[in-house]
DNA sequence: ATGATAATGATAATGTATTATCAATTGTCA
DNA sequence: TGACAATTGATAATACATTATCATTATCAT
């Protein structure tokens, strides 16, 4: 499985590797297109699966929304979702308690931390 | 809107008031059908858009997952979300550090944190 | 260069959550 | 009680992300 070197596969790979922040299938999509290139959603989705299997990419799950794309291998961090544009943007650090009391018995995995508001080019002076 | 007392809307708020946790619209569904009670899944949905409208409900979102449910009014928390059985979970309190630098420009509205591991009923003793 | 076949992509299909439809039911008030 | 309108609920419809299909295209070992 996947054994040849594609024109897609590269195009995708660039725009992670290029995006500031995580991207939805459609913003990868949008992304190749205005760039120029040609390539089909279900392309974008196969690649996706691909890349996350090998472990390039981190998949950010968000609330109400698709998935998000990020390069793997970051350091621990959070999210912000601007509530005007829809935009996800990375944040640095974590900011979260991990000694926080569980109830009895439970065990802690993992833990995720989405902050929400305006981002900068939402953020109107009055 | 909303001017006759039912007995469908009393047995939606009764489960939801009896609930130790958020539930999803079909966990409510499902436990007033237990309780001995029909009533189709439409009344469920107009119901809790009805009771969130009035300030009586609070949504929460969860990444991959349907919106769940719970009373408004409660001290601000957070979630534990159980990755065995899939359950939602209060947990107490907060844990995050408010002052968490934001990019320039950003504009802080609110925040989400969620836990994720496995519930006390899931974590099996070696 | 060329052929086997991996990969693509237009499109249909799926899955799931939620909403709309509308005839039947049921509160409520005169 | 009776009647009228609010409410219900079975069902169809919608919305959306994601996956499957399969004929066409492109890669790469030879």
């Amino acid at each position: 499985m996947r054994s040849r070197k594609t024109r897609q596969m590269g195009i995708i790979r660039d725009v992670l590797r290029t995006a500031d922040r995580p991207l939805s299938p459609r913003e990868i999509l949008q992304a190749a297109l205005q760039a120029g290139f040609g390539l089909g959603q279900a392309t974008v989705y196969r690649a996706l699966k691909e890349l996350v299997d090998e472990g390039w990419l981190t998949v950010v799950g968000l609330p109400g929304l698709a998935s998000y794309y990020e390069l793997n291998g970051k350091a621990h961090h959070h999210h912000f979702s601007c509530r005007s544009c829809g935009g996800i943007y990375d944040l640095e650090g974590c900011g979260l308690d991990i000694n926080q009391p569980l109830p009895d018995g439970f065990t802690l995995e993992d833990h995720e931390v989405v902050l929400y508001g305006r981002c900068a080019s939402c953020t109107v002076s009055t």
